[in-house]
DNA sequence: TCCAATATCCTCGTACTGCGAGGATAAGAG
DNA sequence: CTCTTATCCTCGCAGTACGAGGATATTGGA
């Protein structure tokens, strides 16, 4: 078995805590007596693990409303204690973030528009956000995660053609404190979003593309990203899928990016360069005109084509679609659908996985964020960390709820 | 943590087992000693893990001759009564099997040529080769891999262009016993062994293409492919990279696959089809002469713009090269780096992921397929079943070494 | 030849996690 | 008020892992 091969001694004893935590995520609201038969726990152990965590501030249990006979459960949650994430979502015209405990809802929303692109001043809003939700928050504030509209390659910001930005670093944004920075392309923590709480939810491996300039994506794999040796995996509008006469700004040619987007639709209806690709892109989809269908229908046959060279090379189960590319699928869906089909292999066509719409909408990435965040803090060498910190694990025994 | 959440009782006591038996794939020949130490054990506990181990016929320790001052270790291997995995690789013109041990290392390796190629009659020898190495090692025989040269789809053999099959049931092979059967595609399992194995041991993220009729190829992490759905994840060859106006057997457009082997050769040299495209190719490799030397520089750049292709994909640390891709390249090596070079996106232009020519050679999906069969026997589970047929598990303590 | 240095092995007491039986508890149903 | 049902808590036991301390086997030098 290969990969890093990872202490036991520290870790071993947070296995199953770590595991009741990810179920709480994926249960939200649930009650103690189903995590004890879905984890197939010992009813004793559920009461030491429950009983352990809530000493750690990492649980709260609320006595449920009796449902039918029985002796009545409770329902867990996250406790109000306890640790917190920070996601943060930059985009193309604004940024936004928020703050999520261990249920993986995030509350305080918090968004506003760039003053200006320049990367030192967006990134010094961005930990001036950080910096207020640390004095709020103090140590539990466990984890910041930033999605960016752009490559991120070794923890850098490699480039991004939405922002116009290049080989920006992020670690400024924690630079000075002990917090970890978990830095993400936007479509793969979208993605990631989709897969575990959105669209994708069931499917095991599945695969998420998001246009808005330019085209990206991810593949997960039960919840978890293809990320790369570097972070940079996912670069799906770089496949020359297109026109090789077209040289992207990328360096390369034919790339798909061209063929799906704003600038696609505005080429097909001879009209110049879009400076707001996506605005220009939402224009057209609300035109009615002759024209710009038919522009449209050339984009959605290149979408559609595109998608099926992808399931040839992923083999997803599921594949969703954010941004514009639900209502460019929508705009033209026959064209789409036969594009689609067209372009797999004979033996996918059969039960070609399904291509449904995202579920999450704009908040894809800032949920994703929060998504990684949170296995980050639930993970084994997190929860040790966190035990550490609030003095010893708590004790055996003795587990009576003493009530909300 | 999402995934499939395991039954912990039956397998917590092995996974530290499972973590032996890894390690002892990955370090042929190693000591106790050095075990304890990458393992991070306790003395006491490696002492009752390799006496465990040794109880179980899972392990044998043999006298280390000493290297220097200190109390001479052992060296551990693969119990003489221990568990064995059957690979298989069925190819184009032959078939190929192999018996391998606990420590990887594949012998009797046995080949013969198709008779015919009728799926019915191959899959008949590959059974009787089964039935003979039941015969021979009884209940040790855990579990049978078979690399084909085609695309799995759930454990059905979905297409074949080389071998020219159609939806072909691999199950028959096993059928009336309880032998598990792992069926997957030959590039994907060279890719496995180049990664555990091979050119690219170390890379966390590895890409593997191998060029025969047409491409196919893995992208494999930490060692562990990335198989889709339903393992069918890697038909890069049907990626649309090539002229749309030339129709693949597959029924898309434009695929890749028409581009990088001999048929693309033929028809860069105005020659007919080839029915052999990888004798054909390797003739043409031999050639001296100039439209010969155009053709393959040609196949060449398309080659090197598709792995560049694939690179922004996957964002792999290393790719490496099987099959007929490696002396392809090796023609014209200038313009496949350029090639290469231009379909990267440019932030990967810095440090391009080196590609590399495959270790393994013509045995790289016999190898993988042993691999992936030995990666299934030393599952916590499949532990736990050897442990239950062996009758109860190894005493604890009395840990001498009896000597081999 | 004998002794110190070295590296490893084995033994043993301790700690912690997890199991599962048995009884206690809190509701609804009649 | 009692029976049924579903859940919770207590407690003894099993198994894995830790780590200190001593035993053991070899080399190198006196």
């Amino acid at each position: 078995m290969p990969g890093p091969i990872r202490r036991r001694a520290e870790q071993a004893r947070w296995h199953t805590a770590s595991q009741v935590l990810a179920w709480l995520r994926e249960n939200p609201g649930g009650t103690r007596a189903a995590l004890a038969r879905d984890l197939q726990l010992a009813s004793g152990l559920a009461t030491e693990l429950t009983g352990r965590l809530r000493a750690l501030s990492l649980l709260a249990e609320t006595p449920a409303p009796p449902q039918g006979r029985g002796r009545p459960t409770t329902i867990l949650g996250p406790h109000p204690q306890g640790p917190v994430v920070l996601a943060v979502d930059v985009r193309m015209a604004d940024w936004r973030y928020a703050v999520a405990g261990l249920d993986g809802r995030p509350y305080d929303v918090t968004g506003a528009r760039h003053a200006t692109r320049d990367p030192a001043a967006v990134l010094g809003c961005v930990r001036r956000a950080l910096e207020a939700a640390r004095a709020r928050y103090g140590d539990r504030l466990r984890a910041v995660a930033v999605a960016v509209a752009g490559t991120i390659h070794d923890g850098r910001l490699a480039q991004s053609a939405t922002l116009g930005w290049r080989d920006v670093d992020l670690t400024v944004l924690t630079a000075g404190t002990t917090l970890p920075l978990l830095p993400g392309n936007d479509a793969i923590l979208a993605g990631v979003a989709e897969a575990r709480t959105g669209a994708a939810v069931g499917a095991g491996a599945a695969l998420h593309l998001m246009v808005e300039v330019g085209i990206g994506g991810a593949f997960t794999v039960y919840g978890r990203p293809a990320t790369g040796a570097h972070g940079a995996a996912g670069e799906y509008g770089h496949q020359p899928y297109g026109d090789r006469a077209l040289l992207c700004p990328c360096g390369a040619r034919g790339c798909w990016d061209l063929d799906v987007d704003g600038r696609a639709l505005a080429r097909h209806l001879g009209e110049p360069a879009p400076s707001d690709p996506r605005g220009y892109a939402r224009q057209v989809l609300d035109r009615g005109d002759p024209a710009a269908r038919r522009a449209l229908e050339t984009v959605a046959a290149a979408l559609g084509a595109g998608i099926g060279a992808l399931v040839n090379v992923h083999d997803p189960d599921t594949v969703t679609l954010g941004g514009l590319a639900a209502p460019l699928r929508a705009a033209a869906p026959g064209t789409f659908a036969r594009a689609y089909d067209q372009g797999l292999m004979a033996f996918h066509r059969g039960q070609p996985p399904p291509v449904v719409d995202a579920a999450h909408g704009d908040d894809g990435a800032l949920r994703g964020a929060a998504i990684v965040a949170l296995d980050h803090v639930t993970s084994e060498a997190a929860l040790a960390q966190w035990s550490a910190r609030s003095g010893g694990r708590g004790a055996r025994g003795s587990g009576a709820v003493v009530d909300a």
